[in-house]
DNA sequence: TCCACCAATCTTGCATACAAGCGATGGAGC
DNA sequence: GCTCCATCGCTTGTATGCAAGATTGGTGGA
């Protein structure tokens, strides 16, 4: 998926210096990549990068649960409101909704765990994932998952942390065996619905000056 | 410590343009920070931004070694092998030399254990620790971090890997416990060393056009 | 009919020019 | 002598212009 940079200045009514800035932003978070003189793409990570986002993930919020020692009990008591709300949003909302639910699920345990320069880590480690979940053909198991989070909850509330990595890194392990790394997805279909929700809707009735 | 656009522009004879991407990045890494219409600055991290970076730093290294099943005896080899060197390095080379090479232990650490990705994220947070030391008093405890390197090596090859990251955490904690958080050095006086080893010197003869 | 080659066009890469804002310095007033 | 304010200079922020390269379409030849 090809992201010129004269059009985008266009979309969004600005030059391309700044679009320039954006899209190196990104590509320092591993969002797009830049192809010398052809352009700028969304990347498409192979399986082995695939591979790699998860197994990052894995070490780091295991880690995280093992070295914890207490959570704040109002903390807790968010992390538990958030779960109940993603229950909602399995049962009725659409893929997109779901996916961010899921995901945001890991960002507040690390905004509740640990300190905000190990959250920006794991922020972009699931966007990462979230990108190849898009990618490559994968089972939606977001009942499944959310049940994953529900449990993990319950054993940190007990104080059981090493149970809590554990179910952690059984919940991981299972999303990425949810994906078919061997086959490609077409990955237009879905990543134009996530990247024009609301900015660029409006700028198209921008008259071309 | 201020880094004027126009000054590395001259200094490294290009435009301000590149000299801005550049630093972007490095802003992205978290090496400096831009402040608005004031110029590029070395991040001088708060007592609290260093304990955030260590804090990261043990978390997903000892998630590492919790999470690794066994390790090629050739990257053990080297690891050993890097240690002794360590050691000379210690013992006869330069402050910066013995911090780099004390922080490539890490790294290496990283490329055998884990994926690039991993490895990149420990890259940078490690170079923030090394930041933070270069900031902060810091008794120089070499000898003691290679001597902990060796001893979580010990570990590994026996496959207690538990204990390899009982030891690291150890390790980390006793690096951030040599530093008086509470006294800030003078960041100009390590830290230009570093930053002008090779690059800007031949550029200083340049004529100035 | 197919392949190779060339040119036109479109793309990013980089430099430069202009605009806007912050800080310092000098002068005036108290 | 001290303080406050205005003005000037230097800095980044942003846009634009030009050059180098890649791709693609067309054309000529086998």
């Amino acid at each position: 998926m090809r992201l010129g940079e004269s059009m985008l200045a266009e979309i969004f009514g600005v030059s391309r210096t700044r679009v320039r800035e954006a899209m190196m932003k990104l590509e320092a978070r591993g969002i797009v990549h830049v192809s010398a003189r052809r352009g700028w793409f969304v990347v498409e990570p192979s399986a082995d990068d695939a591979r790699a986002a998860f197994h990052a993930r894995k070490v780091i919020e295991t880690g995280l649960l093992m070295s914890v020692e207490a959570i704040p009990p109002a903390a807790m008591e968010a992390l538990r409101l958030h779960v109940e709300e993603e229950a909602t949003i399995v049962q009725s909302g659409s893929v997109h909704d779901r996916t961010c639910a899921l995901g945001d699920f890991h960002i507040h345990l690390a905004e509740a765990l640990s300190n905000p320069l190990l959250t920006e880590i794991i922020r972009d480690l699931t966007a990462r994932t979230v990108l190849v979940s898009m990618l490559y053909q994968s089972v939606d198991d977001a009942a499944s998952s959310n049940a994953d989070h529900a449990a993990i909850l319950d054993a940190m509330q007990s104080g059981r942390w090493a149970e809590a990595a554990a179910l952690m890194a059984a919940h991981i392990d299972q999303v990425e065996a949810g994906l078919d790394l061997s086959a490609r997805l077409d990955p237009l279909a879905g990543l134009k619905d996530i990247l024009t929700p609301a900015a660029t809707r409006p700028s198209f009735s921008r008259s071309p000056s």
